[in-house]
DNA sequence: TTGTAGGCGTTATCAC
DNA sequence: GTGATAACGCCTACAA
């Protein structure tokens, strides 16, 4: 590298650190036992299960091991023991924002721990996240599904051999950890009630989304408390562009306030209602569901029920770590509140002039 | 287990699928070898690489495999050969929406060659960051760095190691790639220049940003050229909040037109700005950096030199899976295009009323 | 407390 | 083209 002629620079390198060490690759827990002048099955109890050894050995391999700038090979590892420190999460869609901050959770949480986050998306298709599923049950400890889109009996199946948390969503038998929407939609509802509104729509989810469903029946709970009409508007997928093309059809329900099943919808309708001219909330009343990024940035700020999505993607590796390290799986669902966070997009129905 | 009384779900299940098939876990090649009547070895070259063996023999291993739902232990292949089918990504930020577009595009092309993603996240630390890039590097094949903050020793003794690809980031004998943001700037600054602006003020990025340093020259180079005067603003972080920060210092250079680092950055002084009772575009124009998402949610939506990021990660995991299949490292950095995406939040200055 | 020996599932290097 | 056999690095009874 220092030298002037320079031409195939890393792999000419990586050749030649390979063979460092005496011509073989890394060290081994062989060459730990030469240099503390022990048997090499007792540096593998020193470095797993400290405890197992004497005070002195165990100072005596650490310091070989430190001098040799030894690291398990995590293959050799798991050989025996099908263990890898690993864990997986499926996603349905990596740019949707609402997985983000469970992405985020589970690996700050897992890494805390020491166990290394595997990423996989399902790109909204319940075969494909089978796969996927599949796929890294092979080589993961356990996996995390967010929103999942397969059947249950698919999730116990794959629960069934390693453990499986999931979120967003419930399964007899699995653990889970879900958003209360109870609490955020009444406080929703309540607002908008106490605002004037009298008829308010509900822009479903995807059809297999057991959230949307969950939604959908809070809301219908919530207005029946609150003496508000309630009317479901079916949308074609769960994006900006999706709450677009659903705005013709909630004007038809003539509400006055709507409740989307994300803020992605909630922004896109928006922005669609606007560019036809209307005033939010001046004309109609907003509010999405989850709080994700950005949902602030609009103008109005978007009105939103808060799901604590870090918290969700936190709390089920937490979960699934306790599973893997022995403990009990829980037999209730976790769950998360949600609660309404009351900006712009919502508030009084202004008389039309 | 198969008995009344299921207790725990899962977990009893799971004991129980374990035992299956003889007692062992899963089917291996030496079952495949005993059903198809040939040696393990022939069945681990069948299956390995097809074409080594007779196309009876084939058939007959393949039809045994497939019987047996035979799966490969990727522990058992990783101990021999070293390789895993996995490359890790390490981006400074899960929750910085620049880095989404380049998981998904990185996740994505891996996935279509059979790679897996491992992610981990530096939380903007150079540290943090060679932490993780070193694990990873134990268990997996080969590395994306995505705006790396660390060192270039740092990450040439990583890329001495296994194949490393740098995105947003040019590092001397490490395959990189990065947006080219002269035609984006030139095109933003020409813009804003012909909008009768005189005075532009870029914000800059992290300290250790290399991409933010490449931005101020172009910018620099593009206001010579338009004839613009251009001064430097410092942030204290590259987010939402940073931009507000900062606000108060982009005024006092009294500049009418502001080109930030990134989006956040320019969200969070639109708004700020907004707030203190300034009109965007009518009193200053606003330009950011990326075309993240979010960035055409805000009022007026953003303008923006937009960075290809989804094929930025897709770039990167293909250079680096050409080299894992013994492809020659790229001599020259990957260089992708920038362009201006015109929005409302650049425009003319008004004259003062 | 420590050493011995066998195995985890696959690949690679030989012979045949 | 195919079969035997030795690694690969670690774990874990079992024995000492």
């Amino acid at each position: 590298m220092t030298e002037p002629k320079t031409q195939g620079p890393a792999v000419s390198t990586r050749a030649a650190k390979k063979q460092a060490r005496d011509g073989k690759g890394n060290a081994t827990i062989y060459d730990i036992a030469k240099v503390a002048g022990v048997n090499p099955s007792t540096v593998s109890r020193a470095l797993s299960k400290p405890g197992r050894v004497s005070a002195k050995t165990q100072k005596l391999i650490e310091d070989a091991a430190a001098e040799l700038n030894y690291r398990v090979n995590p293959f050799a590892r798991a050989l025996p023991t099908g263990r890898t420190n690993t864990m997986g999460l499926i996603v349905a869609d990596i740019t949707n924002p609402t997985f983000f901050d469970i992405i985020r959770g589970a690996e700050t949480t897992g890494t805390a721990r020491d166990y290394t986050l595997v990423l996989a998306e399902s790109a909204e298709s319940a075969e494909t996240e089978l796969t996927a599923a599949r796929r890294m049950l092979t080589t993961a400890d356990g996996l995390i599904l967010a929103s999942p889109r397969m059947d249950d009996d698919d999730i116990r199946a794959l629960a069934a051999d390693k453990p499986v948390v999931v979120i967003n969503r419930e399964v007899e038998g699995v653990p889970c950890v879900i958003p209360d929407v109870r609490k955020g939609i009444g406080e929703a509802v309540r607002s908008l009630a106490a605002n004037g509104h009298k008829k308010l729509a509900f822009v479903a989810g995807p059809a297999r989304s057991w959230m949307s469903a969950r939604r959908w029946e809070g809301v219908q709970a919530a207005c029946e408390w609150s003496h508000v009409d309630a009317v479901r508007v079916e949308s074609t997928k769960p994006t900006v562009d999706g709450g677009r093309q659903v705005a013709r059809d909630v004007l038809a329900t003539k509400a006055t306030a709507v409740l989307t099943y994300n803020d992605l919808l909630a922004i896109g309708l928006m922005q669609e209602l606007q560019a036809g001219g209307m005033v939010v909330p001046d004309q109609i009343s907003i509010v999405g569901f989850d709080d994700i990024f950005g949902a602030d940035f609009t103008t109005p700020p978007l009105t939103t029920v808060r799901s604590p999505l870090g918290e969700c993607g936190s709390g089920a590796a937490t979960v699934l770590l306790d599973v893997l390290h022995g403990g009990k799986e829980p037999t209730a669902p976790l769950r998360v509140e949600t609660e309404l966070v009351l900006r712009g997009s919502s508030g009084r129905l202004l008389p039309p002039s």
